[in-house]
DNA sequence: ACAGAAGCTTA
DNA sequence: GTAAGCTTCTGTT
């Protein structure tokens, strides 16, 4: 190796865990081997070794290692056996693939470097150091934060998957410190990964600012007393061994000594065949095909290598990465390797040969074939060019696009440019309300080149409401509200966000844009943050200049598109198209417009509670501080519960996970009980405060000025169940429970000359329960309209309906109840305040005499287990991908949320019918009713008084049958309705 | 300015 | 024992 020279060292370890978590899981289709952290890891040296021979490009590799750790133990467990004490063994799913990219190092005929009691990092810095020595430059692929410390003026590093250089002035910005400083920063602030101790309570700006002040870690401990805050100071005193001794863990070794010297480490041209013959097994065929282009070689004439694969269950060691050259199992003979494990049935699946699955694969390929390039974008600035572009749109049938606006409320926001997507890759932004002046006081004047407002939607009103074209948006509901608001009713749709939910629901990750782009492209979309900046200093969309915001709403629609083209087949391959089509879509709209109308409420009924909240806490406040004698803050749990118990040393104080003395109502409630004059009080003003912040004081804050009114927003793919979820407000969670809270309901008034009318589903879990699990008492109750909590209490008790003490009752509805929540003895135990012991009786004592019940647990908890998802009756999926857990308090806890999630999202899919099939039924029958809330077995309509008694029995009939014709109940459902001028009285 | 914990509201 | 969202406090940035 020689000056000039430039060595790439590849932090192979580090690169399998980053890749593995990055990338969306990925199994070979023939035996769902699971391959993800391969594939990525083969995708990035390969554009590292095509950059080699693209000398327009800043970096030229000549030389070229991988390095891997050997395993865990290393002279570093020596010198602090705690030292990466803690780590977990990898996810089972990963093991195989640590052998598996070794074998893609050697394919790609790279040297593949490991030693016996090193990690990765020393021999990178032992190689960094000799190539600093003769002259050359080095570049090491990764970004973990220890390997910063060997950045210098000829040693860079790159991060492959962010495309990010790391240089001296990177290392300065992220940490403060110059690279040489990294070690003496590291141990100070320790590395909880790794167990490196450090100093507790210093962080990375602490740290920083410390070796700064004192130059290095010596100088800091030297003069530790020269620190001016005591607390600081006592801790670095008291720590300065740790630190020493995290000093030296950190450190990495540059004297390795290596089999492998500089001149071994010389880039070859890839061997061809030998490394299509490896992706070829893995499966990867695009990669193949690339490979294949780029070194001439017919794919066809290349055979399948054989590789090895370690079994989870064969894996030893902590880092199982380590032994690579680990007893290898000989192939099978038609060179694949066996299944890590078994398919689980239905997800990911190998391909039966069924259209739907080839479909999605073929997609998946189409929608990554074409590089996001979100430079090649283009700005539409007059009519001409927009006109041409509808008629493309037409010509293509299909349009993906976003609208892009000031504010986060559709009710609010005004449009400041469209942007459209036909075709992966060709999508267009079309500003339209772009201001000058970069965030002036005023803000200058619009831009020039523009297309006015009304003349681009004059244009584009017929393509948005043409029922040949498939419009494709993800969060459909905002821009239906925005786009209506301007007169433009969208249609038809598909909504990529919901075709997520509906495939994915409980799987990691959200269903927005960003994550999905990450977790299907593997693509990072621009945040909306980085253009407009966030908090106060952010500047609206439409002071971003138009070039970069041409980037970003393109990108936007250009990645609802390749989305939709991907995730879309997968609907009908997983059998989940009529969820999505019956129980989804149709919402959209529904939902859209109950927003739109919002609720009136009123003002002067909030102010004047509003008041007599804020005096009745004073007067509590005034009481509480006579009681301990100082004014504390009542609204600190931690304050509260230092007084509490320990300067009024209240007994039966619990502690909270984080070591707070608990100050929960219950515990309160429970001294408050024993006669203790002040837990009464907290509670009382607790619920003042509560009422007063929450909602009397909130409230008034979200009425709309234009409409008078305010317009929750609901999320159709926040749950994990199918329910909706209600925020900005929140009006699921009004008050009901307690008089003064209800007092809140009064405010949420009909229009003048119309009434509130409220229709909830009575028991609908525990009916949902009684048909699933056809449990025949139950099942007759609720047909002969029966107490149902007392004839759970008569079978399990033994005594009559009539005359039943309260607290019998009370105790079968708990155990009801519970069953719904995936019931434990635990739970009813302190839902009951009773014995574990005493609660476990009730639990065998009402499976005995509900045995279905037991059936019906049991067969959840198994299907969960063997299918990872369980199903409502109309065929919503939710996934419980924790449920194999070897953690059993994990496991347990997915087993009650699968028990639960079969009856909530089955009555969350009853109600969504309803809510489907309401508006038509409502106009068939000549009725104005409206309706403007769901709080989730309740529907809330504003109508005209004349039409009270006509509308009720419409919205019953409606409700009761909502699961028909799709499901026929064995259980009747029961609506309940009633109407009112204000909320309280309507429920 | 933001994140997490604790607490409280609903079905 | 299930499912959510909002406010306050607290510590860190």
């Amino acid at each position: 190796m020689k000056k000039g020279d430039h060595l790439f060292l590849v932090d192979g370890s580090g690169y399998i865990f980053r890749a593995y978590h990055a990338l969306p899981p990925l199994n070979r289709k023939s035996d769902g081997l699971p391959t993800s952290a391969v594939l990525g890891f083969c995708n990035m040296v390969w554009k590292l070794m095509q950059d080699a021979r693209n000398t327009s490009v800043g970096i030229v590799p000549t030389h070229f290692a991988v390095i891997f750790d050997y395993s865990s133990k290393t002279f570093r467990s020596d010198l602090y056996p705690e030292y990466k004490a803690n780590r977990s063994a990898p996810p089972e799913d990963l093991i195989p693939q640590f052998g598996l990219i070794r074998q893609a190092t050697v394919a790609f005929n790279l040297p593949c470097i490991e030693m016996e009691g090193f990690e990765a990092d020393d021999i990178i810095a032992t190689y960094s150091r000799l190539a600093c020595e003769v002259g050359a430059d080095t570049t090491i692929v990764s970004s973990d934060k220890d390997l910063m410390q060997l950045v210098g003026p000829t040693v860079g590093m790159y991060d492959p998957m962010k495309d990010r250089q790391i240089g001296i002035p990177e290392v300065v910005e992220k940490w403060g410190v110059p690279p040489e400083k990294m070690i003496d920063l590291q141990a100070l602030t320790g590395d909880s990964v790794d167990n490196v101790p450090g100093v507790p309570g210093i962080g990375p700006k602490t740290a920083a600012q410390l070796l700064e002040q004192f130059g290095d870690l010596d100088g800091l401990l030297a003069r530790a007393s020269e620190i001016k805050q005591d607390k600081r100071r006592e801790t670095i005193i008291a720590n300065a061994d740790k630190a020493r001794i995290s000093r030296e863990l950190v450190t990495l070794k540059n004297d390795v000594p290596l089999k492998e010297g500089l001149d071994d480490l010389i880039l070859h041209a890839p061997d061809g065949p030998k490394l299509i013959g490896f992706l070829k097994t893995m499966e990867f065929t695009t990669l193949t095909r690339r490979v294949a282009e780029a070194t001439a070689t017919e794919i066809g004439d290349v055979q399948a290598a054989s590789v090895t694969i370690e079994r989870a269950d064969t894996a030893h060691g902590p880092d199982v990465g380590a032994g690579a050259p680990a007893a290898p199992r000989p192939a099978p003979p038609n060179g694949t390797a066996e299944p890590s494990r078994p398919p689980v049935r239905g997800e990911d699946a190998p391909p039966q040969g069924d259209t739907p699955s080839l479909l999605s694969a073929l997609r998946l390929e189409q929608a990554t074939a074409r590089k996001i390039d979100p430079s090649a974008y283009t700005a539409i600035r007059d009519l001409a060019a927009l006109k041409a572009w509808v008629a493309e749109a037409r010509e293509a049938g299909i349009l993906a696009f976003d609208a892009e606006t000031t504010s986060s409320d559709p009710m609010q926001a005004e449009l400041i440019g469209l942007s459209m997507a036909i075709a992966p890759g060709r999508a267009v932004y079309v500003p339209l309300a772009h201001m000058s002046g970069n965030g002036d006081l005023l803000g200058g004047g619009p831009l020039a080149d523009q297309i006015a407002v009304r003349e681009a939607l004059a244009l584009l009103k017929p393509l948005l409401e043409d029922r040949s074209v498939l419009k494709i948006v993800q969060d459909m509901k905002y821009d239906i509200v925005v786009m209506s608001r301007h007169g433009i009713e969208v249609g038809p749709f598909d909504d990529t966000m919901l075709v997520s939910y509906v495939l994915d629901a409980g799987t990691s990750g959200g269903h927005d844009l960003a994550s999905l782009s990450e977790k299907w492209l593997g693509h990072a979309p621009a945040s909306k943050k980085e253009l407009a900046g966030s908090g106060k200093s952010a500047i609206g969309f439409g002071q971003v200049d138009i070039e970069r915001a041409t980037a970003y709403a393109g990108e936007q629609a250009d990645l609802a598109l390749r989305l939709w083209q991907l995730l879309k087949p997968r609907l009908a391959a997983k059998g989940l198209v009529s969820v999505y089509e019956r129980l989804e879509r149709p919402l959209v709209p529904v939902l859209a417009r109950m927003e739109q109308r919002g609720i009136s409420i009123d003002r002067q009924i909030l102010s004047r509670l509003s008041g007599e909240l804020a005096q009745g806490a004073a007067r509590v406040e005034e009481e509480i501080y006579g009681i301990v004698g100082e004014r504390i803050n009542i609204g600190s749990p931690k304050q509260l519960g230092d007084i509490l118990f320990g300067k009024m040393g209240l007994p039966g104080g619990s502690k909270t996970k984080t070591g707070q003395w608990s100050t929960s109502a219950q515990l309160l409630e429970d001294l408050a009980a024993e006669g203790h004059e002040l837990p009464r009080k907290i509670v009382d003003w607790r619920q003042l405060t509560k009422l007063k912040s929450t909602y009397t004081d909130a409230l008034p804050g979200f009425i709309n000025p234009g409409t008078n009114r305010v317009h929750t927003s609901y999320a159709l793919a926040a749950t994990t169940t199918g329910r909706l979820s209600s925020s900005d407000p929140n009006l699921q969670n009004i008050p009901v429970r307690t008089a003064e809270g209800r007092k809140i309901r009064t405010a949420f008034i009909a229009e003048k000359g119309h009434k509130l009318v409220s229709a909830d589903y009575s028991q609908i879990e525990l009916r949902v329960l009684a048909h699933v699990a056809e449990i025949p008492q139950l099942k007759q109750a609720f047909a002969d309209g029966a107490d149902i909590h007392a004839i759970t209490a008569s079978e399990m008790f033994n005594v009559p309906v009539e005359g039943m003490p309260s607290e019998v009752r009370r105790r079968a509805k708990a155990i009801n109840f519970g069953i719904i929540y995936g019931i434990s003895a635990f739970g009813l135990a302190n839902q009951l305040s009773i014995p574990r012991e005493e609660a476990s009786a009730y639990i065998k004592r009402y499976f005995e005499r509900f045995p279905g019940i037991r059936d019906y647990i049991e067969e959840t908890k198994t299907y969960a287990r063997e299918n990872g998802f369980v199903e409502t009756i109309f065929g919503r999926r939710i996934h419980y991908p924790e449920i194999r857990s070897s953690n059993p308090s994990v496991r347990a806890f997915n087993e009650r949320a699968s028990i639960n999630a079969r009856l909530q999202g089955t009555a969350a899919d009853i109600i969504r019918r309803a809510m489907v099939h309401m508006e038509e039924a409502l106009e068939k029958a000549k009725l104005s009713a409206r309706m403007l809330l769901q709080v989730h077995d309740e529907l809330i309509f504003e109508t005209v008084e004349a039409e009270v008694e006509a509308t009720i029995p419409v919205v019953r009939r409606v409700m009761e049958n909502a699961p028909m014709p799709a499901v026929s109940m064995s259980v009747p459902l029961h609506v309940d309705a009633r109407a009112a001028h204000n909320w309280d009285e309507a429920h």
